[in-house]
RNA sequence: GGCAAGUUACCCAAGCGGCCAAAGGGAUCUGACUGUAAAUCAGACGUUUUCAACUUCGGGGGUUCGAAUCCCUCACUUGCCA
């Protein structure tokens, strides 16, 4: 399981070596990951360690899923500046949100039934004495200070507040607490919680004189230095609400060449035989993409389902390009387009307004100069009057197609 | 609590009474080239009813014909002192 896990990739940091390889591969362990809820849904970042526990799952040992209902509250300290705080009704909320796309990654049944616990159950009803006496006394500021999250804040003009500041206190209290609760011995988390992850080890081993473990996945990068699980500036989250299961699939299949294989490894159950193959083929046939309509489909299928990734890829095949919308019948046209952004207007409503309405542009002003830019299509025709109206260009079918740049569209319905 | 410096558009950052809707870089978007890729080149990048008007330079108030730029005040940040 060990070598497994590193050959993916997953591996950033870890406690003993030696130690986790023998826990791995011994009787099943109790092993935690935490998520908190700073938004409505979680986020491809957090899928990579959805994706972990439940490897570590399918290999026999027993996860905890904690949502942070308290730690929400307070928030992890981020590199750039404080957070702002959200109320409690709102995290609560979030919290059910959060609980709800944890629980569809792991197995509920069976000798290592994965639980899901929120740490609000043992920390609401610490009083801040008790906190102070018997998690605090184990904290020495020193150290707290030299955790990377903390020292960068404190050396950028943001500075950190003591709320933030306690964070790493709050996590440690976490593990120690599963500790005991339920015998558990690892913690995964990204590298950049690594302060927090360590944090909650050292105090087991104050606390209770034992010895704990905690994996550091690595931060997931693109090769071309951008931030990774952002499209057009905006995350992609989990939720289909907030990105649909189309957009989730284009992500994907938009992955670079360069790299393809390692997010095979990070994001899918594929073996390393179908891997390698795979790898072959990028280097044999790159413009087959087919490792990327693998990872699409894998990963799409894996989050929202296969009949929702079967749609996502009728949907970009009646889009994309082919040219002939015509050619399409209308039921299939129409679900694609629900699929996308879309709207409801009267055949006489400006383009530049469309895209406002689609969303494809922020705002009339930029929709008018994408326009003037040349990047703006109907049903596959370039439009090239700021001034153009529908009219004219609807379907059949009373529908259309609108596109910004080669591939961002939306859909119009015309009443 | 005292003193000092700072708060500029998505991010970094210049500007220090009119020539400022505000330099430069990054990010982003569009076009060309492509494989719904990368790299490269070109353009765009506050809003709108776009030869012009309107709203912006932490919040509020003031001086001035005119303020991102000067003054007062509040908030926040950083550093030093206590």
């Amino acid at each position: 399981m060990w070598e497994e896990i590193v050959w993916r990739g997953l591996v950033h940091v870890s406690t003993n070596v030696d130690e986790l390889k023998s826990l791995l591969a011994g009787p099943p362990i109790t092993y935690y990951c935490g998520f908190d809820p700073t938004a409505p849904s979680l986020h491809l970042g957090n899928l990579v360690q959805l994706l972990l526990m439940r490897r570590l799952q399918l290999a026999g040992h027993k996860p905890l899923g904690l949502v942070g209902g308290s730690t929400g509250l307070i928030g992890d300290p981020r590199p750039t500046a404080e957070r702002t705080l959200n109320d409690a009704a709102t995290v609560a909320e979030w919290v059910g949100y959060l609980q709800a796309q944890v629980s569809k990654f792991l197995g509920f049944d069976g000798d290592n039934a994965a639980r899901l616990v929120n740490n609000l159950d043992w920390t609401a009803p610490l009083s801040a004495i008790d906190f102070l006496r018997d998690i605090g006394k184990h904290f020495r500021v020193g150290t707290m200070l030299k955790k990377d999250a903390v020292s960068a804040r404190l050396n950028s003009d943001a500075g950190i507040s003591y709320t933030e500041f306690s964070y790493q206190v709050l996590q440690g209290m976490d593990f120690l607490e599963l500790y005991r609760s339920y015998d558990c011995v690892l913690q995964t988390g990204g590298s950049d919680q690594w302060g927090n992850l360590t944090s909650g080890t050292d105090l087991i081993h104050k606390a209770e004189s034992a010895s704990a473990h905690a994996i550091g996945t690595p931060l997931i990068t693109n090769s071309d230095g951008t931030k990774f699980g952002k499209s057009e500036g905006n995350a992609i989250w989990l939720d289909p609400a907030m990105t649909s299961p189309y957009a989730f699939y284009q992500f994907w299949l938009n992955t670079d060449d360069s790299d393809v294989i390692e997010r095979l490894k990070i994001f899918t159950f594929l073996t390393r035989q179908q891997i390698d193959e795979l790898a072959v083929a990028v280097l044999a046939e790159p413009f087959k993409r087919e490792a990327q309509k693998k990872l699409a489909w894998d990963v799409t299928s894996l989050v929202h389902g296969e009949a929702a990734a079967a749609a996502a890829i009728a949907a970009a095949g009646a889009l994309f390009g082919q040219g002939e919308l015509s050619a399409l019948d209308d039921a299939t046209l129409e679900s694609a387009l629900r699929e996308l952004p879309n709207t409801t207007s009267p055949a006489s409503t400006p383009i530049a307004q469309l895209l406002v309405d689609t969303g494809l542009s922020p705002s009339l002003g930029a929709a008018r100069r994408s326009i003037a830019e040349g990047g703006v299509y109907v049903n596959n025709e370039r439009v090239d009057d700021e001034a153009a109206v529908l009219e004219g260009s609807v379907l059949p079918s009373r529908m259309a197609v609108l596109r910004r740049g080669k591939k961002t569209l939306a859909g119009v319905f015309v009443e």
